[in-house]
DNA sequence: CTTGACCCTCACGTAACGTGAGGTTCTATC
DNA sequence: GATAGAACCTCACGTTACGTGAGGGTCAAG
């Protein structure tokens, strides 16, 4: 006839946990002792013992606390459901937290970079811009554009902003200097701006529609105004009934910051 | 002279978050409107539409409330710092999300595999298994131990535990038939014990160590229960002294779950 | 008979809001 | 000018899984 019952801080000892978690346990009823000592301590059975570990250990697997109420108390929660259900949770997380890991990094690098003085305004519109992408592209055609990023590398995209930098630019000049935008002048920029977002897509018909919708949902402006200066007034008008024009397409932004 | 001033439902509708997010950023004294209307509605100027989209980036960048306050409040908060603690904190959560997912699929597999019924027991002993690994051995070492479990399979693990069980259970009989721990039949199934342990190890001295120590303070009679039926009384003392007698080292249990 | 190590029950604090409750104000329409 | 609906206001409690006291009994040892 062993202790066949031990009073809370001794099990909170043995199992690594506090007193004040298995007050908790016992208030929620997760894990409530049968029997309690004249005085009120309460005192856990050797089957209250095993429960409680049962209860430490899925809760280390990152289930809540309801959830483990259901696996043990309840048939129909099979072990199995809740497991699968637990991957999926963190799988989702983790690539999650995988894709804001990239972009913070990819953060710190511009920071870091003093070339340009990074303020917390570019920061936002990066963020933003980002965060658009989620928005307007399946989950898998953000990992081709993230390959698509990693191989043209980091000097490419900014010279490729550099470019679109310029050639906003002549756009600019030909807008005011009032040319049609169906003139071969303007239709030589547009070309030259179909190859920069063709650039881009790598020639994905699905990210090249994404873009296209983020453009009209968002205002093909605002899009382009992250990557640089703001567009003068109307040329954003200015540049899509250039595309027009030339057949290609509606019109578009650039790579990833 | 455009509308200068937003109200809360219109920068909530154009920033996306909720009225009751605006409100509690003004509770906190995170984003408090410079005006209201004589009725107290709120009225928020441009640069604090523009200041909220600096919260609602950084807030999407995983930082608390706290801590993005300090990024635009004070100057000695460089966002290069920020930064750099918010990778390091995600890159370790990553980490353990990723061993916890591993963990979770090794699991549900063997609960599919229903050629063990596994119970809810069987299941916290391996989480708990688990868990003391990360206790012995450090995260570099776990790596190492992963991919050595990798290399021999899950099917020569199930082996190596049949293997055990059997060599337990020889030692059992040595035990009760009074055999000297030191004697050439004992030594014959230490050295078994030996290679066996060597086969999890892969010879790395470090993880040796660490098992060592495992088996020292959580009682290698509780490490090696773990992975098959209860040890006999006083079969561990009679193991360690056969592992003494043969010169290798102290004793030791199984590989991963 | 006191001291210290336990134990008990409230009950508030955490992070970042969600979700009403109950009441005022704005705006449009009749 | 009355009225309806939308939008605004201020409390204030709920969420998760406990941490951290406050204030007070219980128990064995000295």
């Amino acid at each position: 006839m062993e202790s066949a019952a031990l009073k809370v801080g001794e099990l909170a000892r043995r199992t690594g946990l506090t007193v004040r978690t298995l007050h908790h346990y016992d208030d929620i009823g997760l894990l409530s002792p049968s029997r309690r000592t004249p005085a009120g301590h309460r005192l856990y059975a050797l089957t209250e013992v095993r429960r409680l570990q049962q209860i430490a250990s899925l809760r280390q697997l990152g289930l809540s606390l309801e959830d483990i109420r259901g696996c043990l108390d309840r048939p129909e929660y099979t072990l199995e459901q809740v497991l699968d259900l637990q991957i999926r949770r963190l799988r989702d997380e983790i690539t999650r937290q995988r894709r804001l890991c990239t972009l913070l990094e990819a953060l710190r690098d511009r920071v870091r970079s003093e070339t340009e003085d990074l303020s917390l305004d570019d920061l936002t519109n990066s963020v933003q811009a980002t965060l658009d992408f989620g928005k307007y592209y399946t989950p898998e055609q953000l990992e081709r554009i993230a390959r698509r990023g990693a191989e043209l590398g980091p000097e490419r995209i900014r010279g490729s902003q550099v470019e679109w930098q310029e050639l906003l630019a002549a756009f600019g000049r030909a807008m005011e200097e009032g040319l049609d935008p169906a003139s071969d002048d303007v239709q030589a920029l547009a070309s030259k701006a179909y190859s920069l977002v063709e650039e881009f897509t790598g020639g994905d018909p699905g990210i090249r529609s994404g873009l296209t919708r983020m453009c009209q949902e968002e205002g093909g402006e605002n899009i382009l105004a992250r990557y640089g200066t703001p567009l003068k007034e109307g040329l954003w008008e200015y540049y899509t009934k250039a595309m027009k024009a030339s057949g290609l397409f509606g019109g578009s932004p650039e790579s990833r910051p």
